[in-house]
DNA sequence: ATTATTGGTACACTTAATATACCAGTTATC
DNA sequence: GATAACTGGTATATTAAGTGTACCAATAAT
């Protein structure tokens, strides 16, 4: 067994924010102080992280001035900070793997879902489509949908599961070239869902997300590393 | 962010073990020299973790005599020593949840299984065999036959979603009657899968896999915590 | 009767993490 | 342009977790 060190749950943390896309290339992270309480963490321990992220080239530290976001489509980054086995994992892999999860846990959503829970998908719609022309949000909207259509399925085994298999989700994102337009598609393809999930149409829905799915796989090119 | 105490891991860890059906009831753990060991922990964590595990009345100290298991299936744990949202788990989740993953991965497998792995494979078979009636090495043998199954498929996705759902069927598991005669049919199950396996179709091993856990979910009553 | 093993205890040491304070350069504001 | 707020950099004292070692007394095996 081995004492799990807090400051590298942090530098993974802002790792796989910044893969995510919620921090774009050359911006400036929150400031440590900010972090801190953000995280829950004292400074040192932020500092630490964030010291680390600096060696590894992920960010680049600026005296008096700000952490700022480096272009880590091409860093190597070391094992431990990635999602297990992850240099294993392609993208069909994933695509795979969360058909397997959410395929399964739609069914259940199908017959379970209220008028509740589809308020809270169209609200996650609502917001994907003003996110448009920003993608970091657009994709934290997507991944919301996902993660509720799980959850809305009632069985807490497969949340855990989807949750599991959801860093590699995130990291795979931003080694994806999206192209214009794939915005609009996917959001037809979710409001399409909603549709057919307000129906109870349990074959329609299925058929929906498949196509969805396999929509990301075949627009969906992981880099190189 | 919070530290995790390196103790209430051990801690997790024992009673899972003890859970699983590792250590019977009544029997005593190994020495807590021997448990350093074996968690490669030094003695303070360890006593820390089973002095929480005499506290929550999970075992009983016998100063110089040695750590006995008690007999937990009435015992309340608290919630951060169970998996996530245990309590609102119950078995047909879990089996719902293991379909949709380990049915998906059985493709994969039959596709790329090979002689190696079959053999793997037939050693478990034999292990269960021989552990008739030995439950606790039974369930052993029989989780590995069923983990060594997803990893055949070549997807890490699947087999960290697996991997994060495994806690619960180890859980599932003590709150689980198993009848006598039943062994036998769940190895006959298994010797059938392996069958279908060898020559590759899908659709029989598919079938076979369904029907097993179907029956386990029949035959599992889960206690009334 | 002897020996090895058991849990119980004590102590010194290392290290992670916290909390607080202050410095010097940058940036925004008036 | 002067001021104030904010930035990362640094230092220090403190707490707590975990390690390692040693020894004790009771039990169990030889």
């Amino acid at each position: 067994m081995q004492k799990e060190q807090l400051s590298s749950k942090i530098t993974r943390e802002i790792i796989s924010s910044i893969a995510s896309g919620i921090y774009a290339n050359a911006q400036r992270l929150p400031s440590e102080r900010m972090l801190c309480k953000q995280f829950k963490v004292s400074r040192g321990t932020l500092r630490k992280a964030i010291s680390d992220l600096d060696n590894l080239g992920v960010v680049t530290i600026k005296p008096n001035s700000g952490i700022y976001v480096n272009d880590i489509s091409d860093t190597r980054l070391p094992e431990r900070l990635l999602p297990r086995n992850f240099k294993r994992v392609d993208i069909n892999d994933i695509i795979f793997a969360r058909k397997a999860i959410e395929l399964s846990a739609l069914e259940s959503s199908c017959e379970r879902i209220n008028s509740k829970q589809i308020e809270i998908l169209e609200r996650l719609i609502q917001g994907m489509a003003e996110s448009l022309h920003d993608l970091a949000k657009f994709l934290e909207y997507d991944m919301k949908f996902h993660q509720s259509l799980v959850r809305f399925s009632g069985n807490m085994v497969l949340v855990t599961a989807f949750e599991a298999i959801y860093e590699y989700h995130k990291f795979s994102s931003v080694f994806t070239s999206q192209q214009e337009g794939e915005e609009e598609l996917a959001l037809s393809y979710h409001r399409k869902l909603l549709a057919a999930l307000e129906k109870g149409d349990v074959k329609a829905s299925r058929k929906i997300l498949n196509q969805h799915l396999d929509y990301m796989k075949k627009y969906s090119q992981v880099g190189s590393r």
